[in-house]
DNA sequence: ATTTGCATGTCGACT
DNA sequence: AGTCGACGTGCAAAT
């Protein structure tokens, strides 16, 4: 009736329990289930786009009367199948991945191709992905006399998580004794963003695509 | 054929386009079109548990001539339908939501009603959800001569970000001037989070559930 | 295999 | 509506 060799997905009313990294039920009712071929599973309500209950690829799906098991390393999902409303194999499934731009790097590069009209100061160094102790840093500029001017870049709306990681990186600098600034790229910022960025002395660089 | 005031699955031959937040193209192949009644759209591939691309609860669907196209404030999604393989609709789909267990808050109330086993000091309160400038802190303990014991909780592995978390609380309570120190706990811990934690002068501890 | 940080993160809670 | 933090975050790239 189901065959777990292929991919597909069914609409059943049923229940579902997982156990792994945490624990949780769902309970009795309809919900579709699909079945990948790399062994994801996954099950969705009626509203939301978070399934309800999934299982990542690499598991292994199995069927043991009217119950299907998936298990991963320590991850286990049993859905308790009470009645099979629509199964549908899914054959010639394609698995290209989307084409994205408007992504990070390009802001990234947008300022380093063009740091005069964002920072107005002659740089002889910049340099991307900068490795700090702390981790790497998006955009980093060095002026002549060795001073840092270190630019985190968000694509849409900075948070003040950000600026608290922006504050890593220039801690990070200050203690290996380079005078250093702080820069917060984004289109947007949030305005709790704002104060926060004030108060720790760093400066908000607006960016478009 | 397709009655978009109804949830619906549709595994079909299209092609993607999304602009929004980003831009981005899914080539022409086999995919599964999935429609809630939030309005949600969700478009899945032959692997992974996330969506090809989708539409948040609260987006508006519409048909053009063989093009299903998603509007949401600032996003659009176009389907262009080249053929329909399977189209079911989707009747008393549930929306139950999972009951979760094993979560953060547990964690938290485990350290606090065993506070003597974590941090073997005398408290004179100890507080939930404290309130602080930089956000409410997971769990803090007060000693009788007003010094603070700042715990950030974590249900699975931390890492160097939480410890980031951690170190805005502590400098905010210090700023207010109360001798402060800083926790994290967790039932296991990265090893830079470890380093990290140690720079700081924090301490982890050891939480299981 | 493990660690790190991005993401069209999503989602919920609270202001 | 805007902000903030948790999430079984998922996921890919780098170590």
């Amino acid at each position: 009736m189901i065959d777990i060799t292929k991919p597909f997905m069914l609409y059943a009313l049923c229940s579902v329990e997982y156990d792994g990294r945490a624990y949780s039920t769902l309970e009795k009712g309809r919900y579709l289930i699909i079945y990948k071929k790399d062994g994801s599973v996954i099950i969705h309500g009626s509203d939301l786009c978070k399934a309800r209950n999934y299982q990542q690829s690499g598991s292994i799906l199995s069927i043991e009367k009217d119950k299907l098991i998936s298990i991963n390393k320590k991850e286990k999902i049993t859905i308790d199948i009470i009645e099979q409303i629509n199964y549908t194999p899914l054959e010639d499934w394609s698995d290209s991945k989307i084409e994205i731009s408007r992504t990070e790097k390009e802001l990234v590069d947008k300022i380093a191709n063009n740091h005069k009209l964002f920072i107005n100061i002659e740089f002889a160094v910049i340099e991307r992905e900068y490795r700090t102790d702390s981790g790497p840093v998006d955009l980093v500029c060095i002026t002549p006399n060795n001073e840092y001017h270190i630019i985190e870049v968000k694509r849409n709306k900075a948070t003040i998580n950000h600026v608290t990681q922006l504050r890593k990186y220039v801690d990070q600098m200050q203690e290996n004794d380079f005078k250093s600034y702080g820069y917060l790229a984004s289109p947007e910022i949030g305005k709790n963003a704002v104060e926060f960025l004030k108060k720790n002395g760093f400066t908000w660089l607006k960016v478009d695509f």
